[in-house]
RNA sequence: UGGGGUGUGGCCAAGUGGUUAAGGCAGCGGGUUUUGAUCCCGCCAUCCGUAGGUUCGAAUCCUACCACCCCAGCCA
């Protein structure tokens, strides 16, 4: 067994526990139920969760639910069963809005202290009295009112007596501050929308800011791990951290996001992708969301043995697509059933075999047989892949050709005889079996370059296949002006397969490799006649490489 | 342009003054193999954004420069 790899989180928190400085760590997930978990979020979970299980500390799912404009009760739900079915479970579930009364008397406090003002001013105004990055800003007509009128303002908010933008609450700390954030900073405004939770208990909100790491405080976080973005906002963290009467004093800590190769991980155009219909839900097998990747077939566990191969640093990074999907391949290798299915038939007539299908006990996986076996068969007319013949081979292939012999998988050694047109297409391939050579029993010393799969045709089943490529044309779809152009219409191919039997029975939970093919997964779609599968991610394919 | 960050092989990533500059992914070569899969073995940076400097000795310290990312939501 490897060792984890270690990174600055880890490496800190261990050497703070060694000095005695920390019992054990407290960390919390804190996604804003506005959209779905995508695998960025996966990075983050896998840290917070990772971390607080492997120094014995605790780790937290919080809801940072402090904009009920865009936040929803379904969200809620999917992020819940996506972090559960990524294989962690929370030590405490909490969201933003459990601590709206008193993250509104911190602000009643800090208008107390001369540290908060009521601003009547216009969205606009305030954004036009910001300064600018090289700029100062401009001091607030209603900076230095009176506490009291502050006060009375701020409970008018509360109250509702107030329309939308008629007044913000803002921290006052310094409008020439060359750090944005710190230039008087919102803290409430003003919505009249019912929350998801709160219902209509507020029609003020909370800002990120002023909730985020009150939040923390009254958890007890120790570690406050977030992305680069928010590292400007550190300092207003802090501030309030100083300023107010909060139990605790996490420490943010900021970690670069994850860029996936060829993929998009911003709510924004995922869900543009969604609303404009390029793809069929946030759970669409081609979406880089958590539940769309659950549903094309990558197991959590291939999922977590990606983020921790991708490691954490502070370093930009875009990882390859491929890293994501070795992960997968590595963990489905030993997980997934292996089966045969042909996805392009070509038919194949086994001209000396006279008999009924012979049934085959063949194991579902070679290196594990606790997974068990099951029956296929084996007949006079069988199905195998178009790619698996060619009439003038190349250089190197050793498939099946004519007057070649190759192995059938669990089978027989069979030898071409004959190639049948209809209309000038390859229609069947005449071949004779050798009798000595069925596998397990091959007394017949014969050697063979190939061996390729197959189905028996009278007793195989037809099953739906999605064969899925890329979402996008380009490997940074982000940077594109729209995502229209650079959408893939070939990202998703229908076609039918014909599987042996074990093959065609629901099975939803499992994982399953076609041999020689890929890996796949049963769509929620399947129905007990018509089964559907995935296509998860094909096989490693030198040969393939090879000829381009 | 003000502030905050980051620069180690194709992609990640260890390394924090003395190492032949870890490891993973990809790639290449070979072995095993009834999946051209898996598995196994070997190869793959005289060099750490660039240029100077300090030092017996630097990817690690100093200086300057360059490149890229983030910030001007009453989003998070």
């Amino acid at each position: 067994m490897l060792e984890k790899p270690t990174h600055f989180i880890r490496s800190k928190i261990a050497d703070q526990i060694k000095q005695g400085q920390l019992s054990a760590p407290v960390t919390r997930f804190p996604p804003e139920p506005n959209g779905y978990l995508h695998i960025g979020h996966a990075k983050s979970i896998c840290l917070n969760f990772g971390l607080a299980e492997e120094f014995s500390g605790r780790c937290h799912l919080r809801f940072d639910d402090t904009n009920p404009a865009k936040e929803s009760q379904e969200y809620i739900d999917a992020i819940e069963a996506d972090v559960r079915w990524l294989g962690f479970q929370w030590d405490a579930l909490h969201h933003a809005s459990d601590y709206f009364e008193t993250l509104y008397q911190w602000a009643v406090y800090l208008i107390e202290q001369g540290d908060a003002y009521v601003d009547e001013q216009s969205a606009d105004a305030i954004r036009a009295t910001r300064g600018t990055l090289t700029e100062p800003g401009v001091d607030s007509p209603y900076r230095d009112r009176p506490v009291a009128e502050s006060l009375a303002c701020f409970s008018r908010m509360r109250a509702g007596e107030l329309p939308e933008g008629a007044a913000v609450l803002r921290a006052k700390i310094s409008m020439a501050s060359p750090n944005l954030n710190l230039r008087d900073p919102v803290l409430y405004r003003i919505k009249h929308v019912s929350h998801p939770r709160a219902g209509e208990a507020w029609c003020i909100y909370p800002t990120y800011d002023f909730a985020h790491g009150q939040s923390d405080a009254i958890e007890g976080i120790t570690h406050s791990l977030c992305t680069l973005e928010f590292e400007d906002h550190r300092p207003l963290y802090e501030w309030f951290l100083k300023k107010l009467p909060v139990p605790s004093k996490p420490k943010q800590t900021e970690f670069s996001r994850l860029e996936l190769e060829g993929t998009v991980t911003s709510k924004r155009k995922l869900n543009a992708l969604v609303t404009e219909g390029y793809v069929r839900g946030w759970d669409d097998p081609r979406m880089p969301t958590i539940a769309g990747l659950r549903r094309r077939g990558y197991s959590p566990e291939g999922i977590r043995l990606f983020c921790e191969r991708i490691g954490v640093t502070r370093k930009p990074n875009t990882i390859e697509y491929q890293i994501l999907e070795g992960a997968v391949r590595d963990d489905l290798e030993g997980r997934a059933r292996k089966g045969m299915a042909v996805l392009d038939p070509i038919r194949v007539l086994v001209e000396n075999w006279q008999e009924a299908p012979l049934a085959l006990d063949i194991p579902w996986h070679p290196k594990h047989p606790e997974y068990g076996s099951r029956t296929a068969y084996f007949g006079r007319e069988l199905w195998i892949d178009r790619s698996d013949f060619e009439e003038d081979p190349p250089e190197g292939f050793f498939r099946l050709s004519p007057g070649g012999s190759v192995r059938l998988k669990y089978g027989f050694i069979v030898d071409h005889v004959d190639t049948l047109r209809v209309d000038g297409k390859i229609d069947t391939l005449v071949v004779r079996y050798d009798p000595d050579t069925r596998s397990g029993q091959d007394h017949s010393g014969r050697k063979v370059k190939g061996t390729i799969h197959w189905v028996e045709a009278e007793t195989a089943k037809p099953v739906d296949i999605r064969w899925y490529g890329p979402l996008f044309t380009v490997p940074d779809p982000a940077r594109a002006e729209a995502l229209a152009t650079v959408i893939n219409p070939d990202s998703l191919v229908m076609r039918t397969a014909w599987v042996e039997p074990g093959l065609a029975h629901i099975d939803p939970e499992a994982y399953w490799q076609f041999e020689r093919v890929g890996f796949f997964k049963q769509d929620p779609d399947s129905t007990a006649d018509a089964v559907v599968y995935n296509l998860t991610v094909g096989l490693k394919d030198q040969w393939a490489k090879k000829q381009n």
